[in-house]
DNA sequence: GCGAGTTTATGAAACGTTTCACATAGTCGC
DNA sequence: GCGACTATGTGAAACGTTTCATAAACTCGC
C-alpha cells in the first residue's frame, strides 16, 4: 500500500491560486477573507480532501489540541462515568481526550505523564496514585495544567474537583450503627490511596460521635479497588470465628462490595440479615446486584464536566481564572443489603 | 503563571556543546554516538529537564505516537475490556491511546474519525456504527491504518477481529430450547448494529435447527445496548397477557440483560422460573447479578489485544503484513438465570 | 608516515502550519 | 484627483524535530 502523499496547505494554495497564508486565513479566520476567495479555497480544499495537519499547528502554536484523562482503573464504572463527563465537555469544544489507565500502578502514571508531557496536551486531568506533588509541580512549571480529579488539592494554587469522602464514609458508618451493628468491618485498600483513608477516617469519626470506639471497626486493607480483591477480603472475613465475626462491612468502593457480596452469597450467608452490607459509588450495577445495594453516591458525570470545564477555562482564559476547590457532596442511597426487608419483619 | 519557554533540543546542544544532529541521534540512535558524547548530553537532558516535543517528530517523520479507538460505548464494561486490552499491547510499545466514544451516535463517528485524521494517528481501531464502508475507504486510501473491532470485514484488504456473533446466538438460542422453552423474546437493538443482527440470525436459526419457526421468537427492538433500554423492553414484555407471554428472554447483551433482570424482580416475576434470561458479553457484573446471569463469554481482552497487534504489524512492517480476519468462538456460561435451581427440583 | 577504512560529529534542508510586517488596490471625502 | 483610510492578500520567518550528505578525526597494515 504506497503512502498516499498527502496533500498540504500548499497544494491547496495553488489549486485555488491564492497564497498560503490566505488558505491558512480561511481555516483559521475566515471572517477577514473576501468571501468569493473563500468560497474558492473551500473548493480546493473538499476538492483535494484537505485535512489539516494538527501536528505542524500545534508546534506552530505551541499546544496542541488534546488533553490527558489519567484514570485509576478503565475498568472501574465509576471512572468511565467520570471519563464520560470529562468527554461531554471536551467534545463540544473540539478537542481530544488522551484516556490513559494507570491502573493504580506509580510506574505506568509516570509513563503516562511523560507521555502526555511529549504530547504538549493543553492539560492533565488526573486522580493521582498518592499525593505525588513534586511530580505534578513539575508539570506545572513546566506550562501543563493539572487539575486534580476525586482529589482535593491541599494547596491553593490547583484546581480540584472532588467529593467529600469524610462525609460519605461518615453517612455510611452512622448508618450502619443506627442500624444495631456494631461489630463492623471496613474493607479497602491500598491505604495509600487519599479515598480510602478519607473514608476511613469519616467512619470511624461517625463511630466516636454515637459513642463508639475504634475496636468496633475492623480494618481489612485490600491491594486494589476491585471485584476480586472484594472476594479475597470476604473470605479473611468470614474466616472469622463466628460469634465475633463483624455483622456488617463497609467497602470503599462498590467493585468491593460486590465482591464481598458474590462471596457472601455462595457460602449462603444471608444479606442482609446474617451480613448487613454498604458500597461507595452508587455505580449503576449497585442496583442489579444480588441483594441491591445500599451505597454512597457521588455525582460521577458531574465530577468530569467540571474538571474538564475547570481545565478549559484556565486555557483559554489565563487571566481571569482563578484556581478553586469544588467539593461535591455525596449522599446516601439505602437499598436492600444494609436493612432486613419488611416483608419479613 | 508566565509560560514558561520550554527547552528545545538546541538548547540541549548548547549546554552539552555539540551539534543539534547529535543530540537527535542520542534520542533515537543511541548506538552510534560515542559513550563520553553520549553521557555529555545524556546528562544535559536532566540538568535542562528537556521533553521532546512530539508534535515536531511526528511532523517530521509522517505520523505520531498515537493510535485512535472508537467505541460504541464507554459505559459498557464490554468495551472497557477491550480498551484495556489495547492499551496492555499499544502501552508496551510506547504508544498512546486516543479513546474515543462514538455513542452510536453518527455524527459523533464522523467527528471523531475527523479528529484522529488530523492528528495524524497511526491507525484506528473502531467498532462503526454502522458498514460505513465508504468512510473507512477513504481513511485508508488516506493512509490511515484501519482495523475492524468487534466486527467481521466484509473485504479482504483490512483487517478484523470479531467474535462469531451467529454462533453466539446459536449457542444462546439453542440452550433455550433444550431447556423446553417455546415461546422466547429476542431483546436488543439498535437493528443497523451488525452484532445485533448476527446474535439474533443465530438464534433464528438454532429455532429451525431444532425445527421450530420464526413464530417462537417474538423480537423486541431496542434503541441502545443499555441498561435502561432493557428495563424499558422489560416492560413491554410484561405488557403482553400472561398466557402468550414469553417463558425465556435473549438479551444481546449483559447490559440489556441486566434491565430487564431488575424490572423482572422488582414485579416479582420469578427467574429462571418464571422467566428465564440469558445475555451476552459475559462482563464480570454478569456473574454477580441478583440472579447469576447466564451469558454468552467473548474474549474480550484478546479482542483489544489482538486488533492493537495486527495494527502495529501492519505499522512496523507493511511489506509482510497480510491482512486477516481474526475471529474467536464465543462460549455459552451457564448459571442460574436459565435454569431451575438444582435444590428446589 | 601514507592510503584506505572506520568511527563520530556537523550543519542545513525539510516537514506543514501560523503569524506578521508589508504591499496592493479600492473607497471616500473634499 | 489627492491624501487618508480600509479591505484584502502576500511571502517569508519561525516552531522543534529528523535525516542525510559531508567533513573531520582516528586506526590500521604495511
Amino acid at each position: 500500500m504506497p503512502e498516499t502523499p498527502l496533500v498540504s496547505i500548499r497544494d491547496v494554495a495553488n489549486h485555488a491560486g491564492v497564497s498560503v497564508g490566505t488558505v491558512s486565513n480561511v481555516l483559521n479566520r475566515p471572517d477577514i477573507v473576501a468571501s468569493a476567495t473563500r468560497a474558492r479555497v473551500l473548493a480546493a480544499i473538499t476538492e483535494l480532501g484537505f485535512v489539516p495537519n494538527d501536528a505542524a499547528r500545534q508546534l506552530r502554536r505551541g499546544r496542541g489540541r488534546t488533553l490527558g484523562l489519567v484514570v485509576l482503573d478503565v475498568a472501574n464504572p465509576f471512572f468511565t462515568d467520570v471519563a464520560k463527563g470529562v468527554e461531554d465537555t471536551t467534545g463540544a469544544a473540539g478537542m481530544a481526550v488522551i484516556f490513559c489507565n494507570s491502573d493504580g500502578d506509580l510506574t505506568k502514571e509516570n509513563a503516562y505523564l511523560d507521555l502526555l508531557e511529549e504530547q504538549r496536551v493543553q492539560g492533565v486531568l488526573i486522580t493521582p496514585i498518592d499525593d505525588a506533588s513534586a511530580r505534578l509541580h513539575r508539570l506545572r512549571d513546566r506550562g501543563v495544567r493539572v487539575v486534580l480529579l476525586d482529589r482535593r488539592s491541599p494547596e491553593a494554587g490547583v484546581c480540584s474537583v472532588s467529593v467529600d469522602d469524610r462525609l460519605g464514609g461518615e453517612l455510611a458508618m452512622r448508618h450502619l450503627v443506627e442500624s444495631g451493628h456494631r461489630r463492623i468491618a471496613f474493607v479497602g485498600g491500598p491505604h495509600r490511596l487519599e479515598q480510602v483513608r478519607d473514608r476511613y477516617d469519616g467512619a470511624l469519626q461517625a463511630l466516636t460521635g454515637a459513642g463508639l470506639g475504634e475496636d468496633n471497626l475492623r480494618r481489612y486493607e485490600t491491594p486494589a479497588l476491585t471485584v476480586a480483591a472484594g472476594r479475597d477480603a470476604a473470605a479473611r472475613i468470614l474466616g472469622q470465628p463466628r460469634r465475633t465475626r463483624a455483622t456488617a462491612v463497609f467497602c470503599a468502593n462498590d467493585l468491593l462490595a460486590l465482591g464481598t457480596l458474590q462471596v457472601l452469597t455462595r457460602q449462603h450467608i444471608r444479606v442482609p440479615d446474617d451480613i448487613a452490607l454498604v458500597g461507595y459509588d452508587d455505580i449503576d450495577f449497585a442496583a442489579a446486584a444480588a441483594v441491591p445495594l445500599t451505597s454512597v453516591r457521588q455525582p460521577r458525570q458531574r465530577l468530569g464536566q467540571t474538571a474538564a470545564g475547570l481545565l478549559l477555562e484556565e486555557a483559554n482564559r489565563p487571566e481571569t481564572h482563578r484556581h478553586q476547590q469544588v467539593v461535591f457532596e455525596p449522599e446516601l442511597v439505602v437499598r436492600e443489603s444494609s436493612q432486613r426487608i419488611l416483608t419479613e419483619g
